[in-house]
DNA sequence: TTATTAAACGCAACAATGTTGCAAATATAT
DNA sequence: ATATATTTGCAACATTGTTGCGTTTAATAA
């Protein structure tokens, strides 16, 4: 059960869907950043490479209301240990797709205390100030 | 945009679906139902049995957090308008993988008033009083 | 600067998951 | 019992994600 070490390494690929996120300011599909970077970077790169991210801390998994996963840039939570706070709230718009990351703090849920807590996801979905 | 009606009809499909989330008594896959019903029932019918229940509110969708989709039951939500209040805290546990639906209501997130909100999805994930 | 080493790459093949069309079977209303 | 629309199974297809492998590239040491 020993984690693997891997050396992470600076990569045209990884540059890329970085800057592309901070770019769009939305979380982003693995479809959506196929789609972007067409022919130039092969689709089993940018799979391999998003799950090198999420691994590295750089990106955080999304999952979304339909079953897809999107990426989306760890600002709030980045830190060396690699022990990352992602109890913040996501939202995604019904109109323009677009899902982000909201700042506010996730309230006391209050669960029954026989239930040990480890990661917590919110989701809202609705319309953002843009589509209003 | 006229919604097309759709008497629904009992099957032996859904009967059976229902009935093995009432016998498990935690969210399932699609690829649960698969393998459960082995060759009884076919994967297509499956499928498209899961989606009229869900229509017909019998059912509702949970994302789980490695993007991939659960089906509950709405055991608390069932109504005859299918509005359903599907604000309740979902609890998946890592260790016997079983997710279930707590009747914990969502407290109030406080997001910035320019945001409409439809609906609300809280997964928790850690370890449930079983697996303790 | 050059050599060494391991990570990242593209490509091909494969596996898993989800969708569509259609003819046959089945449930419900009349 | 008959009519009608839903449900089913099958085949084909489309999309999404994974694995193996030989080559390229980034980081490090010589």
């Amino acid at each position: 059960m020993e984690k693997k070490i891997k050396r992470e390494r600076n990569s045209s690929t990884k540059t890329e869907i970085i800057s592309l996120l901070n770019e769009k300011k939305t979380a982003l599909t693995h479809k959506d950043f196929q789609d972007y970077f067409e022919k130039s970077i092969d689709r089993v790169t940018i799979y391999r490479a998003l799950d090198r991210l999420v691994e590295e801390g750089k990106l955080h998994r999304i999952a979304n209301l339909e079953g897809g996963i999107q990426y989306a840039l760890c600002n709030t939570c980045s830190n060396e240990t690699h022990i990352h706070n992602h109890d913040h709230i996501h939202f995604s718009c019904r109109i323009c797709k677009k899902t982000i990351c909201l700042e506010n703090n996730i309230p006391n849920l209050n669960l029954p205390k026989d239930y040990i807590i480890e990661e917590k996801q919110i989701l809202i979905s609705g319309i953002c100030p843009n589509c209003k």
